[in-house]
DNA sequence: CCGGCATTCCTACAGTCATTAGGTAATTGC
DNA sequence: GCAATTACCTAATGACTGTAGGAATGCCGG
């Protein structure tokens, strides 16, 4: 009975290739199992079951993401660093639109405190250090910079940009410089 | 045998339901069929499955936000009709949150143009109308209106703001008002 | 009123997936 | 080289999807 050397985390890895060739909501325990060539049951001496591997690739993804970011960020700043950081979201959900969707999946606080999180809360307040923002202002432009970045990702990779003149490119390009315009002429309330 | 009176449009406004009560994700033919009291295999006769159910249960929410979107738009200009416009996905996103994953679905190009898509393009180049904006660039601006509210919209439904000062509803405010601002504003390329 | 007849809903079955319980073989460490 | 642990297995259960074919229902022309 050879052993396949099956751990959590290799678990992990295998169900984020699967996602990025199937589509994160088709990732399925059995696919896994079969990928290794091992029974289903087997996995479950080293993830508690579907919701527990879900969460792992989740975890997965967002930890190549912060690593991704935060190599984009370093010796970066203003519109370079703004350019650089949103660049790693959109290349990323291309590249690998699987663990990209499985990063919206729901994590509960603590799972999120024990990953990344915050790691990428750090890192979006990094990119706005050249804008001058502090306090709540601060704040309200992370969470602009993330909507942003986030709602054009996902409707890219949904499609949503197809079937329309001009290609999203210009328009992402389009769209980061209008940014860096508003963060730097930041309105008063 | 007394008859339920399924029909696909009920099928789809029940699963409706269920998805908000559930999850979009979690919303099942079987449990649609115990809704109405029925066996399974009765509703392949009315949808051709689970996939068919789901579009048509995003057609649905899709269809519904068009009609609230066109009355919020309806009568207004500028500003107001872009936060009347934002508010709408917001508020139904908060409401239906199940419906609103629903509009995520990814749907081929055929099936949405059958659908209320063209009436979503229409809607938000109307909230557009008021900032001077023609051809690409308007292009543009539609893509950054609809990646902001859904971005936001899709993060907050996801609990990303829960555990943070100051509330995302003074962070919705502002962020409207920053893009009513680089709407007024829209540099050029 | 009544015998087709399409429609609606049913039973029955086959396939996939998730999950648990309990067994056997391979590895590790003494 | 043997005991303890670990890795993987078989087997069984229950949920969901989907298909095939049968029975009840309601409508329609005569």
């Amino acid at each position: 009975m050879a052993r396949a050397g099956l751990t959590a985390d290799r678990l992990a890895r295998a169900g984020a290739e699967l996602a990025d060739e199937v589509g994160f909501e088709h990732v399925t325990v059995s696919a896994v199992a079969r990928r290794f060539d091992v029974k289903l049951a087997s996995l479950y001496s080293h993830v508690q079951g579907s919701d527990d591997l879900r969460t792992r690739i989740a975890l997965l993804a967002l930890e190549e993401l912060a690593d991704l970011a935060a190599a984009a960020v370093a010796g970066r700043s203003g519109r370079d660093a703004l350019v650089a950081y949103a660049d790693v979201y959109r290349d990323y959900a291309r590249e690998h639109p699987g663990r990209y969707a499985a990063t919206s999946l729901p994590l509960d606080h603590a799972t999120a405190l024990a990953g990344s999180g915050p790691r990428h809360a750090e890192l979006s307040r990094a990119v706005l250090r050249g804008y001058g923002l502090a306090g709540p202002d601060q704040t309200h432009a992370v969470r602009l910079l993330g909507s942003l970045v986030h709602g054009f990702t996902t409707l890219e990779l949904g499609g949503g940009f197809d079937h329309s003149e001009p290609d999203s490119q210009t328009s992402w390009v389009r769209l980061l410089d209008a940014l860096d315009a508003l963060l730097r002429s930041w309105p008063a309330p």
